[in-house]
RNA sequence: GGCGACGUAGCUCAGUCGGUUAGAGCGGCGGCUUCAUAAGCCGUAGGUCGCCGGUUCAAGUCCGGCCGUCGCUACCA
């Protein structure tokens, strides 16, 4: 078995708060693994960081007047005192900020993927409007479609015969705000040649197969059917800088320099320990170092394909992953929900609830097989349950035990061990044995539930035998059981370290004993040693405190009181002064969004802004669109009784009866497209939000139906 | 819409390679116990394993179709 191991956890993306379903899925998983496998004897290295490139952050930070960099800042101290709260202790975390060593790695190994073929640039005409002054992305761009010739083609499709494109290949390409024909210049980009890629990264995965979950190798394959090139570079102000004369202006896209933040992170680490400057490599490049990314299921691709043919087309002799990725920790029934209040962040329940306690319910509810919940009942069930009824009574009624009858010293063994504690102690052994099985299959759920059994099989011992009544005749009889409930306590504080650290430290003390339970051994925890005369420690604490009903009542319902509505209502205005700006925090390191921040756009004159014929119209009916997840059809009305249909990508925020008579803006003179095989003869106006969500720009008052707007 | 994962007791979830009467915890009901934090232990009720079809001596498990949930993706004039 291998010694050596690299640990991360999916480095979060720094423009928003951590909350419990990351933990779950990400990082608490990775802890308590990492924490086993250190008592197991072997070298572990965990690292994290915040992902701090990519479009959104630079748009948040724009948003709130701040630089990008103090924008990070900000968020890479919260996630970083988040973590410390929860006991999750990575030995570095990192930012991929940092110049030194990040964006010089970045581009060490770019320049080694473009050296050996595996990049290649592109210098494709890309298409601009002299008119606008600006380049066309796809979405800018129409013309007629190569295959079918059909006039209104976009720019990356043909929405008649289906066909997929370039923009350039487009016959007679124009810019599709001013009409006015579209100039081709070249302009060039580079692009991670997946395709080529393939051939070393098919035999790796291969022996990956038998071992996977299965959600991991469904993401594998579909994403495999469809490898492709990926553009590595965007025109953005930040990030890392493509190093390359020819790139000035240009930086990697997010998705490419993230995943090397793991390496960067132990590079910072060996240095500040004093390590040469190679020392990394130990990590990284050695074969006896087993690399492990806990991730969440978003992130699959990236570090099963993508990210690995990164390493391998580097030329170097990268260490390669397990992925044990998680699916998604849903809240009290619903999706977690940063912009519709519909979350806890850890920071805040810390201030209510031992650490150890949410740890503990997070790990036996983790969704590592599909979809979980976490619900404040299940919250108040297994700490009363499980952690109090379970572990927390056991401790107590068995050290009180020895407190009053055995003057504080655990007792010898009386008489020979009998059936009983026989059982109870083969119970301690299976518990270790199924929890190091569960735990080498990176199920520390499954491993909680073994550690659970061991508690079940001590309560048993003490009631088979009942001590607190044999002691009156047979005393000896009584030691013997009392001594082994011991050795089992010993036992579980050991097996229960990885999962509530500072819980097990206490009863470690508890139980008279030196130290701290995490210096012990795993194996060890099947065969505690002798306890016999040893003073049992103070026993004024509890080990865990009762959730009462009430907390629960009040959790939920503040939950509720917080959180918008799901799709149900228009937001009513003028309410929530929008406190922290908290747009989803995606457990990155995941692709940037593809929309680029709203440039400036030029000045145009009164007569071009006339030449809108913008309207208010009322909703009279809508609908959801079939097959389309985002799109509504909507019936406007306009003066006169005049009805028009038009489309809007606002279903995940709206939903359809809410809309009905309310007055929108419209906007009636732009051409009419045809999508999804409906024609949408204008458009309706919406705000975009911080987090990507539209609102609808409403007339504030009841006015005509079709009043003109200016 | 395409692709993927999932759908098991009132609730939360286990079920390895197809193999006897499908399991656990919580909740319900009945009992025991009082050392212990109203904690513990025993027993019991409760399931058409989403639906339909197929393969097989045998299907919760494999295959196909359908429905539902979630994710990725497309649509967001």
């Amino acid at each position: 078995m291998t010694a050596r191991h690299l640990v991360t956890s999916a480095l979060p993306y720094a423009n928003g708060p951590i909350h419990l379903g990351h933990l779950a899925g990400a990082y608490l998983n990775a802890d308590i693994w990492v924490r086993y496998k250190r008592a197991t004897g072997a070298e572990v290295l965990f690292v994290c960081g915040t992902d701090e490139h990519g479009a959104p952050i630079l748009v948040n930070a724009e948003r709130e007047g701040l630089d990008p960099a103090s924008y990070t800042d900000r968020w890479h101290a919260a996630i970083r005192r988040s973590f410390e709260l929860l006991d999750v202790r990575f030995d570095v975390f990192s930012r991929t900020s940092r110049p030194d060593p990040h964006h010089g790695l970045t581009q060490r190994v770019f320049l080694a993927l473009l050296e050996r073929g595996y990049v290649f640039s592109q210098e494709a005409d890309q298409l601009f409007c002299d008119a606008c002054k600006r380049g066309l992305p796809d979405r800018f761009a129409v013309g007629t479609c190569p295959r079918c010739e059909y006039p209104e083609a976009r720019g990356d499709e043909c929405p008649r015969c289906a066909a997929a494109f370039d923009a350039v290949d487009l016959v007679a390409p124009r810019c599709k705000s001013c009409g006015s024909a579209a100039a081709r210049r070249p302009s060039t980009h580079w692009y991670l040649d997946l395709p080529k890629l393939r051939p070393l990264l098919e035999p790796w995965l291969a022996t990956k197969r038998a071992t996977w979950r299965p959600n991991v190798l469904g993401e594998v394959d579909k994403f495999l059917r469809e490898l492709k090139p990926k553009p590595i570079t965007r025109d953005l102000p930040w990030g890392v800088p493509v190093p390359l004369p020819e790139a000035k202006d240009k930086v990697f896209y997010v998705w490419f320099d993230a995943p090397l933040g793991y390496v960067s992170a132990t590079i910072e680490l060996c240095r500040a320990r004093g390590l040469p400057e190679d020392a990394w490599r130990t990590w990284w490049q050695d074969a006896g170092t087993r690399l492990v990314h806990f991730i969440g299921k978003d992130n699959i691709a990236f570090h099963t394909v993508i990210f690995p043919a990164m390493l391998l087309g580097s030329g170097e002799p990268w260490a390669l992953p397990d992925v044990p990725a998680n699916e998604f920790l849903n809240l009290e029934g619903r999706k977690f929900s940063t912009s519709g209040g519909w979350f806890i962040t850890v920071d805040e329940l810390v201030e209510r609830y031992p650490p150890d306690a949410l740890r503990w319910t997070l790990t036996r509810s983790a969704p590592e097989t599909r979809d979980a919940e976490f619900t404040f009942k299940d919250l108040q069930t297994r700490v009363n349950s499980e952690l109090l009824g379970t572990f927390g009574n056991l401790a107590s009624r068995v050290l009180k035990f020895v407190r009053s009858r055995y003057d504080g010293r655990i007792p010898g063994p009386g008489a020979a061990l009998g059936e009983p504690e026989q059982a109870a102690l083969a119970a301690l052994r299976a518990g270790v044995e199924g929890a190091t099985a569960e735990l080498e299959a990176f199920s520390t759920r499954g491993a909680a539930a073994r550690v659970l059994e061991v508690g079940y099989a001590a309560n048993k011992l003490i009631e088979a035998r009942q001590p607190f009544k044999v002691i009156k005749d047979d005393p000896a009889q009584a030691a013997t059981t009392i001594h082994v409930a011991c050795r089992l306590l010993e036992g579980l504080a050991v097996l229960l370290a990885p999962f509530v650290p500072s819980t097990a430290a206490r009863l470690w003390a508890q139980l008279g004993l030196e130290g701290a339970p995490s210096d012990r051994r795993w194996a060890e925890a099947a065969a505690p040693g002798d306890p016999s005369g040893r003073p049992v420690g103070a026993l004024d604490q509890h080990l865990f405190q009762r959730i009462e009903d009430h907390q629960v009542e009040a959790e939920v319902a503040s939950l509720h009181a917080k959180a918008r509505p799901p799709v149900s209502e228009t937001t009513e205005t003028a309410s929530t002064p929008a406190p922290a700006p908290a747009p989803a925090a995606a457990p990155s390191p995941a692709p940037a969004a593809a929309g680029g921040a709203p440039q400036g756009k030029p000045t145009i004159t009164y007569e071009q802004f006339a030449a809108l014929d913008l309207r208010i119209a009322r909703v009279v009916a809508a609908k959801p669109l079939p097959k389309a997840d985002k799109l509504l059809e909507l019936e406007l009305e306009l003066a006169g009784g005049e009805r028009r249909t038009v489309l809007s990508g606002i279903r995940a925020w709206y939903a359809p009866e809410a809309l009905v008579g309310r007055q929108v803006v419209y906007l009636a003179n732009l051409a009419p497209r045809k999508i999804r095989g409906v024609e949408s003869a204008g458009m309706v106006l919406a705000a975009n939000d911080a987090d990507g969500s539209a609102v609808l720009l409403l007339a504030e008052r009841a006015v005509p139906d079709g009043a003109p707007v200016s």
